[in-house]
DNA sequence: ACCGTTATCATGCGATCGCATTACAAAAAC
DNA sequence: GTTTTTGTAATGCGATCGCATGATAACGGT
């Protein structure tokens, strides 16, 4: 084999270009040519590690998922002996765009979101996604009921869905400056506040 | 004046087109072409009804903000001796895409969301909407505590963005078949029933 | 050292886009 | 009945798109 890049590294690094030309430009400007630009190469170096403008995309998905799971574990090992709520509201807080990485993620999150309704290969990457996400946040919850850090009469089977479907709906106020991530997370805590016991172990 | 059509109206018409084009091609195919063989009229006639396609787009955005409330007053206005909680629910349903034309509204308003990110106009008009549903649900669920509906501790000022951003967190995973509407009012439901007192007048 | 493979780039092609222009039919104004 | 304004349609234009092709440089295998 000659010449020595690393495929999935190149892909990877096209695809960070392809993350800034969505959050920048929009879902509907990207290009082949703003990619390349944006990436620092020629056209024909996008087609040689990408075939079509939908592998590209589709990568780019997959790969998405990747970098949130990556900020996600990074934000639970900064917590220091951190509670069943603590590790569940640092998850939360991971996929709110309180950060310019957390944007852009956001925007291209809600972006493929669109672009799943009418292209069936993206809903099932995004259901998968959603899917894995929900069952970890069930499990946190049902380790939070089990150490009685729940209150009374709390289902974790309900809670879990529940607090991750109120970030996803505030992920979109934050992104168009209805909310500011402070408005955001002051709702989360509420929502905490309810569900968890008050302090004393 | 000559002629005798009903501008306004017209608009509206095409504007039925753009939705429909939306929702099944998706929000970047959207073209000239798309939406005047969409409407069964000439390109000519989308043009003059709508000056460029930025224009056309902006106005559908601020018309499906009207269909949805015309469905929402409608939904409600068939309630009959409803309680504060069934004109809450029955409000939280009509936003959540549970029959075609919800489903239709549902992606339209994503695809504008996501277009939002980078056409700041987008933004405006969406942060708008959302204030003003807000308002609105913030001043039911302020009803309903003055009526003593509402369980002891229970702030009508959080609970209401609470259930409505909830909401919205819904609607994506039922557009990408994750959850079912079912699921989803189940949900809503149980946050219901942790903010209203339970029967018993 | 030579060859083959690969990475990268530049260019061309057909299709489609938004928009401008033009032509034509119809109804109000006179 | 003529004129004028408006609705509708057809067509053309420059730009841009995704993708295919060919050229060039650089490195590995032998």
């Amino acid at each position: 084999m000659p010449k020595q890049v690393d495929h999935e590294q190149r892909r990877r690094l096209l695809t960070e270009a392809v993350f800034a030309v969505i959050s920048t430009q929009g879902f509907e400007a990207v290009s082949l040519r703003d990619v390349a630009e944006q990436a620092g190469v020629s056209m024909g170096t996008v087609q040689h590690y990408f075939p079509t403008k939908q592998q590209m995309l589709s990568f780019a998905l997959s790969h998405m998922r990747e970098r949130v799971l990556a900020r996600l574990q990074a934000a639970l090992a900064a917590l220091r002996e951190p509670t069943r709520r603590d590790l569940i509201r640092a998850a939360t807080a991971v996929m709110l765009p309180v950060d310019p990485a957390g944007r852009e993620e956001a925007c291209v999150n809600i972006a493929f979101f669109s672009a799943a309704t009418v292209t069936p290969a993206y809903a099932e990457q995004l259901r998968d996604g959603y899917g894995r996400i929900l069952t970890v946040s069930v499990a946190n919850f049902r380790e939070a009921a089990r150490l009685g850090e729940l209150r009374d009469g709390i289902d974790p089977d309900v809670e879990a869905p529940v607090l991750y479907f109120l970030t996803q709906g505030l992920v979109g106020p934050i992104l168009v400056g209805l909310y500011s991530p402070d408005d955001a997370l002051a709702l989360i805590d509420a929502q905490l506040d309810r569900v968890f016991r008050p302090i004393s172990p």
